[in-house]
RNA sequence: GGAGAGGUGCCGGAGUGGUUAAUCGGAACAGUCUGUAAAACUGUCGCCUUGACGGGCUACGCAGGUUCGAAUCCUGCCCUCUCCA
């Protein structure tokens, strides 16, 4: 019993308090968690964007906790905001698809969706099922709800609007649609970034006022990015991609700055917060080295996306081209004609696409880039001997190429 | 309808007649170092060509023009943004 007990307020901890910005309102949460009812999850997207990256994992993970407590997810597809867009044209946040794109879209999504969210407890809704037949009348008794004031109690519009920045009648509407989307699958928490805490709370307020119990505000910290100072987004192109081959993930989280590690662990990892702790020690006075706790880290995420077999493979990948510097088996490789016996390495380089053009070809070559057999080629080298089999290797991310001399 | 600002290399952003392939920052790439593809430090960062020095070509929204010479001046066009009404 007293066991019981303790792996409860394990499982609340990892819940409620890791990788969670704000809960609004945390007693309520509790209350409905207590009160064994299944709970349905909201979480919306906007399929204009359709690609998930371990920024968005964060809060995806914190959907797939609540489902492993028996509770519903409920995707929303924003397919009808997405076709409609920015209808200036003018915000690239906000392009107009077809619905041929949203469709595309949301499929990419929903595969990457669901490498971390279990399929088997989510439901998928189209807004348009709802807005495809809205009336203006509806529209304007939906905006009768509401009053200007209450839209600039958001910081964003407050900002502009005190500074005199335009504010698009249309981007007032969004936190309305969004929270109606609330309202018509009945979300009792919806979940998302710290930003979008303002239309979380609209939704609250809408749905109080339909007659329905205000949902729960479930907020996930901001991932900071490969670079180490601003949040991951695509668009700053510090990101790490769910859907990338698990190489990739492990390469570029080897290759995260060390001072980001234990956060990630925190946000992207199940691993106890008492291991955290000591690992956190031994970093500090130096009896932990930040290369096998980045290694673990990569495991960890890559375990949860593709499986621990891809997670074992991706690791003896690194330790065997990185660590040992071998040469894997797999390159690619390059053919000359029979007899051939010198060979122009810049034309190699280009051919082979480990150079984009003659000029960075020889540029590698000045920088000491270039191996042939583990043997870095002089700078001035242009024509080199060659022999069936040698392989050419190029810059930090051992990069190759293995010559094969044609039979006659 | 009126007024103004601006469009520069992957991104941000200097540069207002020559010595500017274009300051600087970021990204990226490479080298050194290393316990890692971390950090730090150094370097590279349009294309082609030369053994090398160098040479050639293309480039600052688009099209013309002025000039020995233009990203920089003029004309027209396209586009973006802001303010006033």
């Amino acid at each position: 019993m007293e066991r019981g007990r303790d792996i409860k307020m394990d499982q609340n901890n990892l819940l409620l308090n890791r990788g969670v910005a704000e809960i609004i309102v945390r007693e309520e949460l509790i209350e409905l968690l207590r009160s064994g009812r299944k709970l349905r999850l909201k979480e919306g997207f906007d399929p204009s964007f359709p690609d998930i990256h371990l920024g968005h994992m964060v809060g995806l993970r914190k959907l797939r906790q609540f489902q492993e407590l028996g509770h519903q997810v409920v995707l929303i597809v924003g397919d009808w905001t997405a076709q409609i867009g920015d209808p200036s044209g003018k915000s690239v946040t906000r392009p107009m698809l077809s619905a041929e794109q949203v469709k595309a879209n949301a499929r990419t999504y929903m595969e990457q969706f669901f490498k971390i969210v279990d399929k088997g407890k989510t439901e998928v809704r189209w807004q348009s099922e709802w807005f495809g037949k809205f009336t203006l009348a509806d529209v304007i008794q939906l905006t009768g709800r509401f009053t200007v004031a209450q839209m600039l109690s958001r910081d964003d519009f407050d900002a502009r609007f005190s500074s005199g920045q335009p504010i698009a009648i249309t981007e007032l509407l969004y936190p309305l649609l969004q929270a109606y989307d609330s309202v018509m699958v009945q979300a009792d928490i919806e979940f998302g970034g710290t930003d979008q805490k303002f239309n979380f709370l609209v939704g609250r307020e809408l749905q109080g006022l339909m007659g329905q119990r205000p949902q729960q505000c479930f907020m996930t910290p901001l991932l900071v990015g490969t670079d180490g100072s601003q949040k991951m987004s695509k668009s700053l192109g510090n990101y790490i991609g769910v859907a990338e081959p698990p190489g990739e993930i492990y390469g570029k989280i080897m290759s995260v700055p060390d001072n980001l590690t234990m956060q990630y662990f925190e946000l992207l990892t199940n691993v106890p917060d008492q291991e955290l702790e000591e690992s956190r020690q031994g970093l500090a006075d130096g009896k932990v080295n930040p290369m096998l706790l980045k290694k673990r880290l990569a495991r960890e995420v890559i375990a949860q996306l593709d499986g621990e077999a891809a997670a074992l493979k991706a690791e003896q990948h690194f330790e065997m081209v990185h660590q040992r510097r071998e040469v894997p088996e797999e390159i690619p490789e390059h053919h000359l004609p029979h007899g051939v016996d010198r060979v122009d390495v810049v034309s190699v380089l280009v051919n082979t696409g480990l150079a984009r053009s003659r000029s960075e070809a020889v540029r590698l070559i000045k920088q000491g880039a270039v191996e042939k057999g583990h043997e870095k080629l002089p700078e001035s080298a242009r024509v080199v001997q060659i022999k069936n089999g040698d392989v050419f290797e190029v810059g930090k991310k051992r990069r190759y190429v293995r010559i094969v001399i044609d039979e006659k």
